[in-house]
DNA sequence: ACGAATTCTAGAATAATTCTAATCTGAGAA
DNA sequence: TTCTCAGATTAGAATTATTCTAGAATTCGT
């Protein structure tokens, strides 16, 4: 019984790969863990490489990140220039941006209510709006 | 009288460069007049180097682009990972982002009405809310 | 276990940006 | 005008984040 917590947890990370369409490898499994098995988080590829020190190659890291935002299991977010962030909370919502410590921080949707838009420009289609709520600095 | 205009344009820039208390050097002049000589404008470090190609180096319009953008003649925005863009409209408002050629266009900060934002957390201040809206791929 | 396709890896390559140290220049003082 | 020097410019090296390459290793269906 003392493992079955973590023991479920690898299973889900598991299927949520097989799911994905992604090989669920050793080094994608390890990454998956730190990244979907407690809350919602944000990364860089530096940050997430680190934590998984010794056990696999930066270009893995950023390869994994890149396949697992394709599959939909991670979102990209460009704030500061030079350096991306992966959110695995993929639903919609917006963001603080703490100026000082380059943090990030969810907000949920329903906080930030929306009650006009512009027309998006001939030919083109909305596909997603982002609310970046800087603090200042 | 065939020049009046563009002379005008001059001093207007060479007076805002002192203005913001920045030495009008033959560098700057040049840059500041390639960006706010007309409309409004989202550049690249890059970008605003080919259009003055020749007379002055890639150093000197990162310098230019950074000391604008602390004395408020320009904001920068990251977008895409990889690469600032500076954009020489530095009153609020929003953006355009055209997913499949990487440009911005402005939105007028009217045309997205917010009707509610979440809290600061603890100890924090909002400095500015930005939106953009992702037009598809 | 076998083979084919996919993935991993180290290290090289690239791209954007920043740094360095030497040289130059604008603007006020003389 | 000439002098002076803080501030600006420059070429090139350095740094940082990321991507590429090509060979070695691994996964998975059979």
């Amino acid at each position: 019984m003392r493992s079955s917590g973590s023991l479920s947890r690898d299973t889900n990370v598991l299927n949520r790969l097989r799911a994905a369409g992604l090989r669920p490898t050793r080094q994608r499994l390890a990454l998956a863990k730190l990244l979907f098995a407690h809350g919602p988080r944000h990364v860089t590829a530096e940050s997430l490489f680190n934590e998984a020190r010794g056990n696999l190659s930066l270009a893995t890291v950023y390869n994994a990140l890149h396949d697992f935002t394709e599959k939909g299991l991670l979102r990209e977010i460009s704030i500061k220039s030079g350096q991306s962030y992966f959110d695995t909370n993929t639903t919609a919502h917006h963001h603080f941006y703490f100026e000082k410590t380059g943090k990030l921080q969810d907000v949920p949707l329903e906080s930030v209510q929306i009650s006009s838009l512009p027309e998006a420009p001939m030919g083109e289609t909305i596909s997603r709006v982002e609310v970046v709520i800087r603090l200042a600095r």
